[in-house]
RNA sequence: UUGACCGUCCACUCCACCGCUGGUCCACCCGAUCCCGAUCGGGGCGGGCAAGAGGAAAGUCCGGGCAACACAGGGCACCACGCCGGCUAACGGCCGGGGUCCCUUCCCCCCCGGGAAGGGGCACGGAAAGUGCAACAGAAAGCAAACCGCCCCGACCCCGCCCCGAUAGCUAUCGGGAUCGGAAUCGGGGUAAGGGUGAAACCGUGGGGUAAGAGCCCACGACUUCCCGUAGUAAUACGGGAUGGAGGUAAACCCCGUGGGUUGAAAUACCAAACAGCGUUCCAGCCUUUACGGAGGCUACGGCCGGCCCGGUCGGAUACAAGGAACGCGGGUAGGUAGAUAGAGCCGUCGGGCAACCGCCGGCCUAGAUAAAUGGUGGAGCGCCCCGUCGAUUACCGUCGGAGGGGCCGACAGAACCCGGCUUACCGGAACGGUCAACUUU
RNA sequence: GCCGACGUAGCUCAGGGGUAGAGCACUUCCAUGGUAAGGAAGGGGUCGUGAGUUCAAAUCUCACCGUUGGCU
């Protein structure tokens, strides 16, 4: 499949955003990174998933850490996007129903560790976490 | 030549693949308009092209632009700034000059004191407008006062000297007297030299003067304020004259001068789904008749009976009511657009200026994101650190050089409306210019 | 992005130019058969860091560091 990552897979609604920090939310954890996913209120796009990655200012102040983690963490999840969703990210969520309007996962790749860890690292357990949460979906979650 | 400092420039480099952001060109899809292939618009996707973080992007400490609101003028209050001149859009910034303090070196033989050169610091208006403050120590902390001391006067008493008288033999003892001298105590006064505290004690040295002393007077020197002259745009410096005796603190209150309206892009302007609200219109058609306003009928349809259908009944293009659709309205949410990237812009030649900087001409377009774009992987090189090894050198430590291995080694750090500064962080490198020092050669 | 506040003993806070304090906590002693309460004594401080003003700075000024609050 294509390894592009355009902005329409970002996650950009602060409303979304701010959902995901609400009870109802579920979560994927695998140190140092911690995954929580949720269905779209308002589905922005025709996208099956967006997403969006966080890390904290409390542990890194520096917004060049900040950013180096953000784009490690979005370079893993481009390139291993299959592992969530097999057929793409155009296509459907695999086991939901077709309604009138699909569904849509909303994403959010936090950063919990306390040090900036190599790629090698975080593309492993960014991988541990997808898989997971692939399986979670294919149970009826 | 070497070293130190300052200024200027750079901010690991290259290749391959996979990706990101905005722009532009091409192709396809979608929508609108004219109308049957064109125009316009926006979005998606694919491809091509060139571009894509900093010197501090940081802290948000100053100054502006820009925007909204407020505003007749003036004053008070509050805040900021403060040697002089210049630069600038402006500044608390920069440049040049002055003053002052500190450091280094040298000189005046040494000390003291002073001078010269170089470097560094300075929120450097006013303490002679007023109010306040100064712990402890000290006599006293601010304009005069007086603890010790010094000096004068008085009282009291003692001693010495002197005189007189008495007693014992001139000497000695006792009594009396009083000028003088001395000592202690008390009282009154003068003094500010000395004490010795303190961070700080009323100009320093010498002389005169005095009862003792004192800028009380004089000489020299230092200083304050004012005036004059010379140099300078000025701050100021030098010289002369007058004036005096005046401590510190204004990053204490304050006085003087200058400046400041307030709030900040989460400012502001525009477009605008959905849901809800309000308003208007419509919710068929057909037949007959007509004075063209209507009237009657059929049907669609609706209400009621009924679990539902059939059926019955009522109403019937209008209705008790409810709903739907279309259009419009205001507010303006989600969201979007502008603000927002061509500017006090950058580069270069020349010219002006000691410099900061300014001017002419020529050339260039150089990030515009919005949960927020520069990353990942692999390879090569460069630099740094560590490890052991080989060689050169050396008495050793070590230094230099070669090949090799290993480094979650590659400074500080990520634009968020834009500029000018300041401050703070920081591995290093390039070559040029300047200043200073040392050495060598001529 | 913008605007404020705060930093003093282990904890909570006073002190706003003149020898760093209070309450709680801690240590020792008294008291009790013992413990708590009570009483007495004591230890404990780079006053966030660095400069500056001043004779003198926790205090005034400036610059940093950290904590925390507000504005959508």
């Amino acid at each position: 499949m294509s390894q592009r990552f355009p902005t329409s897979e970002r996650l950009k609604s602060r409303r979304e955003i701010g959902r995901l920090f609400s009870p109802g939310t579920g979560s994927v954890a695998a140190y140092p990174v911690r995954l929580l996913y949720r269905w779209a209120e308002s589905p922005r796009g025709d996208q099956a998933c967006q997403i969006t990655f966080v890390v904290p200012k409390r542990k890194f102040k520096r917004a060049v850490d900040r950013n180096l983690l953000k784009r490690r963490m979005r370079e893993a999840y481009r390139l291993n996007r299959e592992l969530l969703l097999p057929q793409g990210p155009g296509g459907q969520v695999p086991e939901v129903s077709a309604g009138a309007r699909p569904p849509q996962l909303i994403l959010l790749l936090m950063y919990t560790g306390k040090e900036a860890l190599p790629y090698a690292v975080i593309e492993r357990k960014v991988k541990k976490v997808l898989t997971q949460l692939g399986e979670r979906l294919a149970a009826g979650g």
